[in-house]
DNA sequence: CATTTTCTTCTACAACTGTAGAAGTAGACA
DNA sequence: TGTCTACTTCTACAGTTGTAGAAGAAAATG
């Protein structure tokens, strides 16, 4: 019941959807133009995709299809996550943090904002110590 | 020079070199086999496949083919790591630990690992406290 | 040496991806 | 109403992935 394979391809045209919902191919396109050059109709078939996948549903208004998400980004991200979770870091969320911290090249904003995440984080782990701490 | 993109079969192969390097493909199958109960010539051909794409050399010894890396995981983590923070994070990190935080179900032992580790980051972090803050 | 075992290389094939052209159709405008 | 415009659906095609069978070659075994 979870899970939604996005490709590169999809992710981009999802991403547009779940900023502008309900969108249009063109609106789609729109968003998406600049940064990957595509026709209309890889759009078009992108989004036929995805809606043969159940990730976005459509109606139609006018002439024109509108396109909505079904599946959330949430949950989107969830599954893309848990799925690197599992083959690139043998299941280890400490791990991919580690890295993430270590290797990935950050922003001064990503920095911070992690910095800050962190701490809190931290703070609400101390306060739980000693609880019980199985999933 | 980065760009490693593997795919889940591939994964599952490479999990295996970086362990037991070099490998042979039966050293593959053995380690793989109870989780996907892969035919040997599946094994063969990820293996040609990663070879193909410079992620692994390979050389004979007597009859036999080895396999080592020439990627390393932490290569191959990284680009794996950063290619999702793009497509489904928009490039945020703290996005992606939030997530990590918030949804995932994580064990006992990665919710302390994870603590453990954000706080001494989160320390690292306010040592630093009003340095300049670019990458 | 004949046979069995173990590797190897080739070939295959269906599903999924990236990307798009072509041709048809409905609405807008002169 | 004829013509342009903006949508739509179909079809295509090459590359990637998952998965494996078949047939050939070398090594081990009796």
């Amino acid at each position: 019941m979870g899970s939604v394979r996005l490709s590169d391809a999809e992710w981009r045209v999802m991403n547009e959807v779940w900023s502008r919902s309900p969108a249009s191919a063109r609106d789609v396109l729109e968003g998406v133009a600049e940064e990957t050059g595509w026709a209309y109709s890889t759009v078009k078939t992108v989004l036929a995709r995805l809606v043969e996948k159940g990730a976005l549903s459509s109606r139609l208004r006018a002439n024109t299809t509108l396109y909505e998400p079904v599946v959330t980004r949430e949950q989107a991200r969830r599954s893309a996550l848990s799925s690197l979770l599992e083959s690139a870091f043998g299941g280890r969320a400490s791990s991919l943090v580690q890295h993430l911290l270590d290797e990935e090249r950050l922003s001064g904003r990503d920095r911070s904002e992690l910095t800050q995440l962190l701490q809190s984080e931290a703070a609400k782990g101390s306060e739980r110590e000693g609880a019980s701490n199985d999933a």
